[in-house]
DNA sequence: GCGCAAATGATACC
DNA sequence: ACCGGTATCATTTGCGC
């Protein structure tokens, strides 16, 4: 028979000491299906040099092992020509029966004495049979194959949950088709934040067909889509019941690789129910790393928060990545808030007046907007699953360094290259003590207030310096022949220069490729805007971008900071080119950070600078580009906090629509105030478009004065602090730890993420002496506890205030203290 | 106990 | 441990006196 279908989850499984492969999808008419393939495990050998080969494949061929109950066995061995790091080597390709056989025999014929390397030995059997066989992860396939009926698969003693079992003959990539997998969001909510304290009150599920709440809290009038159950028990019985009825292709949470499935899965382990949701009817695992993951086998299982942390934070305003914040900012959806604290310790205390109807509304929320942010972001995630052709479950957990190193695993069969391998342990620890190398270069700005400001900035700058220079690790070499030479690279004092070979080497090519891929989607978006092709242009743009990263990340495969280093150097070489070639050019330059360069026209015309853009561009490599970011009416650069020279990165510049671009001011930072970030976006605001300090003064002088006279809401003095990690793993005791303290004795969710809240209070010292030196932590309090008479208005001034606006003022020759008179003595003076 | 520089820590820029 | 270096600034810590 012939099955068209998506591929949406993969796994292998042993079926008589033989590994094979399930690919879970849906076919082309809706239906949930299982494909079953065969692939043969191998890894490689590289022999020393003068090696017989024909001897040393023999003589690994006949490798036999016993191990962990298992038979391990070559299958066979052929010897091949292959390229790693882009020189030819000859090479054994070993097989296996079983991938789990590769550990035990690499050990084995590593100790031979004709073994110089072994290679591929950590490549996932997964990531494998998407290679050998070139299937596309959620693109449609065409498998030909033998139908499988239940007994014939109970006999492989599985039970699978779905429509169709196919075992292939033969699977064939048909085209990418856009794919919209089924989904089921859900949400709990429990009576402790803490995993393993508790038990689970409600659980929430939704999507576009369905949105319940299950609870065994009974509460009288109650809307429909509340179910109520009779205990904890038949709470999470209920819940699995509806999975595997409802049949979904993704189970999406919020954090719940961290929260929802662990409790879930401590809860069920108490009461002794198996949390079974796999389509084969396994139950869900947990992959104790660092950052904790659980997999449920065939129903890709998202943490949202995952891929948003990893992925999609970089271009989010929002200051934290709690739903509220990122369902607000993704899709235009306010959260209602309650106060979970204050019900957990009603629980805690046995107070029954809990809203409960409210509080499973609450939770029913939680799962509708996950449910809504998955289909903002779900084309974002197939997206990227397709550039790298990793699976659904793997993308969505993944860092940008992982996605750049399976795009290059997946791409290197085309250049017959051997994949390097992971590095061990040691080699992480000795990359991590290496010192730093130079990276970008930062001019030193004049501070001052500029008319009429051009900005320049170069397109992707570090790819592009990749491609036009051919910089990888298998292109570097020691001699100048045939090469492209650096700059003078950086490392610390020490400075050297590189060669790369003018051949063009396989990661260069493929980073090209994405890059020319972009232009094409650039192309398409300009016919037609589609969240599809939108999604590929961030993939496309951001997997680019992350290239230069992933070489001096020390966790990487094709690690090289002689690469990195001499991408900076490049880098720092053109900047500083185009700077002086502005300059020359009459033009005057007031900032330059890394690929961007700010210059004032002076009598120049707009037209002229963008005359001036194409004249740069026709002398810079053919890859690298320099382009118009904007034209600015005003811009503010004010001095450090220390010393009278420019602060790098912060600066104002006022768009002609009379929008700002804000860098690095305190408006633009979080622990801020929200009352000092107000003021000084207003006045920049005030300044940049009147050219002038003269209203803002005033505006300043009224809001001191309102702190004075205890005015100012306390919730617009709250300062947010991030905790980085856990509140015992500190030196420094800052305000933020020691509210953080405070809120764990009180029995407060705190820990390595939490963003702190606290307000700075009158100190308990008497006397101005002895009140200027209390500590600010000794002052801090939590929100709720600062009345509104209570708030420190010296600190709120001298320390959130004046230092916001102090410098812009400078800039105008108006001194701190002009700030601080107040507005009737000034007008005093003036008379 | 005081005054200071150094250390620690958070956040932003690109 | 989960991309890099560059940079600013607040607050605490700890040293010398």
């Amino acid at each position: 028979m012939q099955l068209n279908f998506i591929p949406i989850d993969f796994d292998y499984v042993d079926v008589n000491d033989k590994s094979v492969i399930r690919i879970f999808g849906r076919t082309a008419d809706g239906k949930r299906c299982c494909v079953i393939d065969n692939c043969e495990p191998y890894f490689w050998l590289l022999p020393k040099a003068g090696v017989d080969l024909q001897e040393y494949a023999k003589k690994v061929s006949k490798v036999e092992l016993e191990h962990a109950g298992r038979h391990a066995i070559v299958t066979r061995v052929e010897i091949k020509d292959k390229k790693f790091l882009g020189k030819d080597v000859k090479a054994l390709q070993v097989f296996v029966q079983n991938p789990k056989d590769i550990i035990v025999i690499k050990d084995a014929v590593k100790r031979m004495r004709e073994t110089e390397a072994k290679k591929e030995i950590d490549i996932n059997f997964v990531t494998r049979y998407i290679i050998e066989k070139n299937v596309r992860p959620l693109m449609l396939h065409a498998v030909q194959g033998k139908e499988l009926s239940k007994d014939e698969v109970k006999k492989k003693g599985w039970d699978l949950n779905v429509d169709i079992i196919v075992e292939a003959s033969s699977i064939k990539f048909l085209r990418d088709e856009s794919f919209e997998p089924k989904i089921l969001a859900f949400d709990i909510e429990a009576s402790e934040f803490e995993v393993g304290k508790g038990q689970i009150l409600m659980i929430s599920l939704a999507d576009k067909n369905i949105q319940k709440v299950i609870t065994w809290k009974h509460f009288s009038n109650a809307p429909n889509n509340i179910e109520f159950v009779h205990d904890e028990v038949a709470l999470i019985k209920r819940f699995k019941e509806i999975v595997k009825e409802y049949k979904p292709d993704c189970l999406v949470g919020y954090f719940s690789d961290g929260f929802d499935l662990p409790y879930l899965k401590v809860r069920a382990d108490k009461h002794k129910i198996k949390l079974n949701l796999g389509l084969d009817g396994s139950s869900i695992t947990f992959l104790r790393g660092i950052i904790p993951s659980s997999k449920i086998t065939g129903l890709v299982n998202i943490d949202l928060y995952k891929f948003i942390s990893n992925i999609i934070s970089p271009i989010l305003q929002s200051e934290t990545l709690s739903l509220g914040d990122v369902a607000r900012e993704l899709i235009g959806e306010q959260k209602v808030e309650i106060d979970l604290s204050k019900i957990t310790r009603q629980l805690q205390k046995g107070d029954n007046k809990i809203n409960w109807k409210r509080y499973c509304l609450y939770n029913l929320q939680d799962a509708v907007l996950t449910a809504k942010l998955f289909a903002q972001l779900w084309p974002n995630i197939a997206e990227m699953a397709k550039i790298v052709n990793e699976p659904t479950y793997n993308v969505s957990r993944a860092s940008y360094s992982q996605l750049v190193e399976h795009y290059l695993i997946h791409n290197l069969k085309q250049f017959n290259e051997i994949c390097a391998n992971r590095p061990t342990r040691e080699k992480i620890l000795e990359r991590r003590a290496r010192g730093k190398y130079v990276g970008a270069f930062v001019f030193q700005p004049k501070p001052a207030l500029y008319e009429r400001i051009a900005v320049f900035d170069f397109r992707s700058l570090y790819p592009s310096i990749i491609i036009s220079f051919n910089i990888s690790p298998a292109s570097l070499q020691s001699t100048a022949k045939n090469a492209y030479t650096t700059p003078q690279v950086e490392f610390g004092k020490k400075k050297k220069i590189f060669y790369f070979n003018k051949t063009r080497s396989f990661i260069p090519i493929l980073l090209k490729k994405l890059i020319d891929t972009r232009k094409e989607v650039k192309k398409s978006l300009k016919r037609k805007r589609t969240p599809i092709l939108e999604a590929r242009d961030y993939g496309l743009k951001t997997l680019s971008n992350a290239t230069y990263g992933y070489y001096a990340f020390f966790g990487a495969r094709y690690y090289s900071i002689e690469c990195a280093a001499s991408i900076t150097a490049f880098g720092r070489y053109f900047l500083r080119k185009v700077i002086d070639e502005i300059n020359k050019a009459g033009f005057g330059v007031i900032y330059a950070d890394t690929d961007g360069i700010a210059f004032t026209l002076g009598k120049k015309t707009e037209k002229q600078a963008l005359n001036f853009l194409a004249k740069l561009n026709r002398n810079l490599p053919e890859d690298m580009e320099l382009e118009l970011e904007n034209f600015y009416t005003r811009g503010i650069f004010v001095t450090k906090r220390t010393g009278e020279i420019g602060a790098k990165k912060k600066y104002a510049l006022l768009v002609k629509d009379g929008s700002m671009k804000i860098r690095g001011f305190e408006t633009v930072r979080r622990d801020w105030c929200n009352i000092s970030r107000k003021v000084q976006d207003k006045i920049l605001g005030m300044i940049l478009k009147e050219g002038s300090a003269d209203s803002s003064l005033d505006y300043v002088k009224g809001v001191i004065s309102d702190i004075r006279n205890m005015k100012i809401p306390v919730e617009d003095l709250i300062i947010r602090t991030q905790l980085k990690k856990g509140v015992e793993e500190y030196v420094a005791i800052g305000p933020h730890v020691a509210i953080a303290k405070k809120m764990l004795q009180l029995g407060m969710p705190v820990g390595a993420g939490s963003l702190i809240e606290y307000v700075v209070a009158q100190g308990k010292q008497k006397g101005k002496k002895a009140k200027a030196k209390e500590r600010i932590r000794e002052k801090a309090r939590l929100p709720d506890e600062v009345k509104q008479n209570e708030y420190d208005s010296d600190y709120y001034i001298e320390h959130q205030i004046i230092p916001a606006v102090e410098h812009i003022f400078a800039i105008f020759g108006i001194p701190k203290e002009q700030l601080l008179e107040s507005k009737k003595q000034r007008k005093l003076h003036e008379f």
